[in-house]
DNA sequence: TAGTGGTCTAGACCACGGA
DNA sequence: CCGTGGTCTAGACCACTAG
């Protein structure tokens, strides 16, 4: 064949359709909370079919870019994070006052907790193989803001060394469970965070009640007592667009 | 109506096959890089419509679980993410030797910077800022390893602070551009680093070479000299699939 | 060449929300 | 009530991959 088609592949229609709308919210020509033209709009403006129009919005949905209302239409996303702050310490105020990339306006607002179980169970895997114990207890909390669910957490903790204080109970006490582990001797000295971010499993994505589009963020928490002994493992999952962490160090 | 339906209302088709097939994944069933049924194969199996069966998997390919290979079919998607280390310096063995939530196989590999690109530019408004200054010195540099892209950064620097310095140069020369800005006094002595989570823009999806459902982990990091004055803000963004990061503090 | 996923059409019925 | 998005069917043509 010689006739190549030097054409650099034009991106399908529904792509550039949602090219467009992309670009009107980030020109700022749409705001936070505009609403989007609909499936039937986008249809008679370009012609095409209903499936057509919903691939255009359903790039963007699952871009975060937009959000769906039923019976009402598609919307722009908005994102005004919380400010979570890794070590306390060390975010001193005179390091780059109001100097922030991402504004927080939800920064310093009440959590609540929605929900809370605890358990003693027999040790997960992955949970193990950081506490190197084979029972533990289990805290699972639901934290909300504004009465929005933005975080599932749970500590956990060996369960031999717990067992019977107030870190298994409903309330753990002034302080909270750090300053229980620091009664029993075993005072947490050092954290590791590790972070990660993917989508969210349908559980989460329900009880976090995350649009689509959302991702998610981990964090594992691991707190280190004096001897180089971990004492607790807290897994957070945080809605990503709810979310934003900061951490200080010195050089 | 007297007769409302009291059923909790049965998922759709298409998600229940979703579930279906993560559950396969989770489970261990199907493994890392396995294919899945196909679109022809939902279709008999279940007496379903082509377009429900390709909505079945695009939930598990916007989720990142999965991944869709033209002419050849769906499969399995793995994660074998690098870890990042924030304080290196903190960062002992001594904690936690070996007892890492989520294994990390790439660690230590080298990277190599595929593009780079260094500019005199007006500052951009959130850049701005932070920097506090009309304009700014950018590098710009994509790095891969073994061949995959896997995070772009762009470091700024105040144009006033660096003009005329190696750090405007593609060779920074021996200890990089915080030996050079040491050079010039401004050593850095304190940094922050600020982490969100988003689904990537198009065009980050193309250089880095995201499959669908794969979120980015954004980092800005801003070093401040001794006198407390922002000398360097590097904005990253990285692949989600394929980093952890670590923080380490001291209580 | 046969089978895969990628795009698109032209219909349909439903549940929900706001006017 | 009507318009919205949510789900689903039954076709079609295309580009790509693998055997």
């Amino acid at each position: 064949m010689i006739e190549g088609s030097p054409v650099p592949h034009e991106p399908p229609i529904y792509r550039r359709i949602a090219d467009r709308l992309r670009q009107a919210i980030l020109s700022g020509e749409l705001r936070d909370g505009d609403r989007l033209p609909g499936e039937n709009a986008l249809m008679s403006e370009y012609g095409i079919a209903r499936a057509t129009a919903r691939q255009a919005l359903a790039v963007l949905i699952n871009e975060g870019v937009a959000v769906p209302k039923r019976g009402s239409g598609v919307y722009v996303r908005q994102f005004r994070p919380i400010r979570r702050h890794g070590s306390r310490r060390l975010a001193r105020e005179q390091w780059g006052a109001g100097r922030a990339i991402w504004d927080s306006d939800v920064s310093g607002r009440p959590y609540t907790v929605d929900e809370l179980l605890i358990a003693r169970e027999p040790v997960a895997e992955d949970v193990g193989r950081v506490l190197d114990c084979d029972e533990v207890w289990v805290r699972r909390r639901r934290y909300s803001v504004d009465g929005r669910p933005v975080q599932l957490a749970a500590s956990h903790f060996p369960a031999a060394l717990v067992e019977g204080t107030p870190v298994t109970t409903p309330d753990t006490g002034a302080g909270g469970v750090y300053a229980r582990l620091r009664d029993l001797g075993h005072a947490p000295v050092h954290f590791t965070e590790e972070v990660r971010a993917r989508m969210p499993a349908p559980e989460e994505a329900a009880r976090l009640r995350l649009p689509a589009g959302t991702p998610v963020i981990e964090v594992c928490r691991t707190a280190f007592a004096a001897g180089g002994a971990a004492v607790e493992l807290n897994k957070m999952i945080m809605d990503a667009a709810s979310y934003v962490l900061q951490y200080d160090f010195d050089a």
